[in-house]
DNA sequence: ACAGTCACTGAACATGCGTTTAGTATACTG
DNA sequence: CAGTATACTAAACGCATGTTCAGTGACTGT
């Protein structure tokens, strides 16, 4: 799988787990085959962990702090334009890119909406209020109407690619995070941002604050 | 688990796996499950289908072409703007409103990317085409420097509450679709797209045709 | 009336699963 | 040096799974 050696035999399981959990799912992965990949017997596995399901909430808690602390240290959340807009991008792709299987981990963590997947939400979410509010001040982005709902969906959007990996792997015949289909991705996402979808002509009736239908 | 009288057996097995692959995912939904909530003999599921395999491969079938001929009749392709913006997208939400599983089954075919959930993307895509050019024509929106990833991101955003309905519900503690969380996600959907995110004092150097990091 | 198809079932089969148990070797601790 | 905890394994247990098999009853065409 990979470099496995002169680790731990608790670290050795702990990242093969990790690993095809992200690849087939909870499910689908046995005790037996995490075992097999990581070299150890299966009753090891439940010596450490307790069972299949303590060993996914282990898992499940590393993903969160794993992904968490690398947020903290990516959004410099001062400074340049480069700082704000291009290193967090240009790292988050590095991030998916080098390890993969975390991208595929948090893909199906927000999938299913359970606790470890809500938790990155959150944090996600408390580090793009403060972006936004920054940027806000600087006049840089227009004040929201509703800064969660478009915090939210600016996460979802700039996750595209991780959050549909496969999908967009099928449609486009290759791996979303190639780097001209990100830098596609990231090129439309900014025309949008920069000047809408539509234009002054377009009519329509008293959608921003009326009621929906 | 609803009106399963006055059916045949075939299409009880048939709503009741749908129900259960929607729910539960296929691979935590067993033959014998589905054989006890539709009343009959796991047996009979499998004379009727083959395998679990090809009951799942019939019901992908039967989702799809439902998917796809209710955005065929939905989406009106001319007219007036009610028609073009409101009609679809309460449309979409009350078939999703009140099939529920449907919603759920094809988030799960878009997350793992397979043949079905491909299917229903390129339907989308294709639809979706039409009417951003039917509304370039207009003049109602921007043309698009690349229209594929911006038709492709606008249907991810619309579909939002749907693929991530489990995440959203846990984050904001009740159903997506329900009225005031959907009207709030749509409301802010249309903000940015009437007006954009970034102010013209933004300083965003060469990005939207310069290359990525 | 008879042969044949069709919908359908109960019981079993083989397999793979998570987990338990009993045990070995190694290393620390008094 | 005895004693105990630790890392680890082989083998088995009990159970749930998808699937098969042999058979039953009802309808259908001749």
């Amino acid at each position: 799988m990979e470099d496995l050696e002169g680790l731990t035999a608790e670290a050795r399981i702990r990242r093969t787990a990790l690993a095809l959990f992200a690849e087939h799912g909870y499910d689908a992965t046995t005790v037996r085959a995490i075992a097999d990949a990581a070299g150890v017997s299966p009753a090891l596995i439940l010596h450490h962990f307790g069972s299949k399901a303590g060993l996914r909430k282990s898992i499940d808690a590393e993903v969160v702090k794993t992904i968490s602390s690398f947020v903290d240290d990516q959004i410099p959340m001062s400074g340049t334009v480069d700082e704000a807009f291009e290193a967090p991008e240009a790292g988050f792709r590095e991030l998916f890119t080098n390890r993969p299987e975390l991208g595929s981990y948090i893909r199906r963590l927000f999938f299913d909406g359970d606790e470890a997947g809500l938790q990155i939400l959150r944090h996600f979410m408390q580090i793009s209020r403060s972006l936004s509010s920054t940027f806000e001040e600087r006049g840089w982005v227009r004040e929201a109407p509703d800064p969660e709902m478009r915090d939210l969906q600016l996460i979802i959007i700039e996750m595209g690619p991780v959050l549909f990996y496969p999908l967009l792997a099928a449609y486009f015949e290759k791996p979303p995070l190639t780097e001209d289909v990100h830098h596609r991705w990231v090129a439309s996402e900014f025309d949008v941002l920069m000047h809408g979808l539509f234009t002054a002509e377009a009519p329509r009736p008293d959608r921003p604050e009326g009621d929906a239908g």
